[in-house]
DNA sequence: TAAAAGATCCCCT
DNA sequence: GGGGATCTTTTAT
């Protein structure tokens, strides 16, 4: 995907559609990892997805979902194929894409992408306050990647599944390098393997 | 009612 | 390698 393709909007007609959410976050996060992260909002930003983490609902030590629907998690328990978007650390913002029926409560976290177009208006939200950020990490990281797209508490519920804002589409890129590991920056659930991420990437944010 | 932890990042030593 | 920023949610008195 060329940035002249992604200014023709030809990604439009390869939005993933609400069926390929609808299964278990486990099931979706390998598959997540290769496509593209649109936001067409104005100068359009897009990302290809490097690394990713599945949360899963009420069985889930880790999850926010684990306790049941609440104020914040609500957008988790509700249909696949929208965005939950939190504030971490009172500071940072993060994203997911939610996943499985409407009630379970698992999502995929967004962990790294790698910028495709529009990487100069990342460069300058990433930077603001004057320091400069290398092109390997405006995206290398689940709150740098919010920054550089410009995505917070407003995008909170997002349908992913339309073109125009945000949506996740297919261009046929898939890695040839997928690695598996456990989650990063959680305290419980260390045993599970749901982190999925491309390995040797330069945007990816732990090796 | 209070305290601590949390799916993080950045700057300092 | 360690701590501070900053605020919401969860867990403990």
């Amino acid at each position: 995907m060329t940035a002249q393709q992604l200014t023709d909007r030809r990604w439009a007609a390869r939005v993933l559609q609400p069926e390929f959410y609808e299964r278990p976050a486990t099931e979706v996060a390998p598959e997540l990892v290769g496509k593209l992260l649109v936001l067409d909002d104005g100068p359009v930003r897009a990302g290809r997805i490097v690394e990713v983490e599945a949360y899963c609902g009420e069985g889930d030590p880790a999850a926010h979902s684990r306790s049941g629907p609440t104020a914040r998690n609500a957008t988790m328990f509700g249909p696949a194929g929208h965005l939950y978007v939190y504030l971490i650390y009172g500071l940072h913002w993060c994203a997911n894409a939610v996943c499985a029926p409407a009630g379970t409560g698992d999502a995929v976290l967004l962990r790294a992408l790698e910028p495709v177009g529009g990487s100069e208006v990342m460069t300058a939200r990433r930077g603001a306050g004057g320091r400069s950020v290398e092109f390997s990490e405006l995206c290398s990281g689940p709150a740098k990647l919010t920054q550089a797209f410009g995505i917070d508490g407003s995008h909170d519920g997002a349908d992913l599944t339309t073109a125009g804002g945000l949506s996740i589409c297919d261009d046929g890129w898939s890695p040839a390098n997928l690695a598996q590991s456990s989650r990063i920056g959680i305290s419980r659930g260390t045993d599970l393997l749901w982190r999925w991420y491309v390995a040797g990437n330069a945007h990816v944010s732990a090796p």
